[in-house]
DNA sequence: TCAATAGTACCTACCGGTAGGTATAGCAGA
DNA sequence: TCTGCTATACCTACCGGTAGGTACTATTGA
């Protein structure tokens, strides 16, 4: 079973000796590739930093390679659940849109070097890192908004669009939120500004009423 | 004087031996750095695939780091007099933002490998490659889109809305284009649909007239 | 009860290879 | 003469990964 993986650690602590070796590569590894990605990385900082041995990190994760997808896993499997916790939610389309964004936004927010580390591999060079498929999560987010952009125009409450549209445009905005939240120079908008700019997106930019 | 970097040789093709070295040096370097990163892309392979000497890449830039920014400062400076035309022209606030939307998303869709490099960079890890300021390139724009907004809100063609807000909608909007655009799993929306998701923020999605 | 064995979790020392970068002599062409 | 390269050799530092070994615990069978 798979331990939590944290960040609790600060800068340049002195590792735990009381906690697992495996736990502490994890983390070891979340930091390490988050500042130098996955390519820069090295199994012997990485591994220092751990407070072991390589051999000790080949023996838990097999390869570099193992230890990079030992986090993507679990990141990956933290924002799937999320997502179902939140599409199952009742409510209006916006609502449920929302709740789906502050959501996944707060998944981030609590993890931030984790979903550094995910988002470099994700959107970075394709030969940088192991292949990991992006496609998969991105379908699904965009299918959970369509789908509930499509009850809302079923029921009424939202206007003759594209739910394909809608669900490009909260996914852009979610992301350009996402990202001044990873990246260290921005000031975070926070899950008040998604909701916000998300709003914004519902209700529309313009003065006069739709011709 | 800085020859235009291109991207018009095909994936194996023999190096023209008739073009600059220096210029190979740099299409190498895009097409190197966009399948592996900075970190990942090796001297020697970019010497090789540009059909020159590791020395004559010293001599022409000094550094792989030199060779990266001569990339870079490229790029920033193409994006950077897109603006300056878009931003210059006359024209409703709608007009203009969505003017300027379609420059800088043309901009990446005519040079694709250098736009895939530069986002890897700014957004990548701090480590990875050599520090590039991407917050003055995002403040210039941001500003840009404030600048419209305000104008729009002054004329009364856009309602009482925050242009901070407007901006960074708009260029989450934008960026979640470009993102599908620059990898290779994404079908990409094309200038028509950053027009569509730009105008669905303008026009809002709700059914019902706003509160 | 105790010896033997298996399994787990690590260690030291080492492997072959490659990275960015440098020096140098020499050639070709303007 | 100078620029723009080539070819070759080399440097230091580092890369991901491995072989052989140790320590410890738990289990089993005599």
């Amino acid at each position: 079973m798979d331990t939590p993986i944290t960040t609790a650690l600060p800068e340049q602590a002195v590792p735990d000796q009381d906690e697992h070796a495996r736990t502490r590569l994890l983390n070891a590894a979340v930091r390490v590739f988050d500042r130098k990605g996955y390519a820069g990385a090295s199994v012997r900082e990485i591994a220092e930093m751990a407070g072991v041995t390589k051999p000790a990190l080949y023996y838990h994760f097999g390869s570099k390679e193992g230890l990079l997808l030992a986090i993507l896993q679990q990141a990956e499997q933290q924002v799937t659940d999320a997502m179902e916790r939140a599409t199952a939610r009742a409510g209006s389309a916006r609502d449920r849109i929302l709740a789906l964004c502050e959501d996944v936004y707060g998944l981030f927010e609590q993890n931030v070097p984790v979903a550094r580390v995910a988002h470099a591999v994700f959107l970075g060079p394709p030969d940088g890192a192991p292949p990991f498929d992006v496609t998969v999560f991105e379908a699904r987010f965009r299918q959970a908004i369509e789908r509930i952009a499509a009850d809302g125009l079923t029921s009424g409450e939202l206007r003759a669009v594209s739910v394909h549209d809608v669900a490009l445009a909260v996914m852009g905005i979610l992301e350009g939120c996402n990202e001044r939240q990873l990246h260290p120079a921005f000031e975070p908008v926070g899950a008040d500004g998604v909701r916000r700019l998300i709003n914004l997106l519902f209700d529309g930019v313009m003065h006069a009423p739709r011709a």
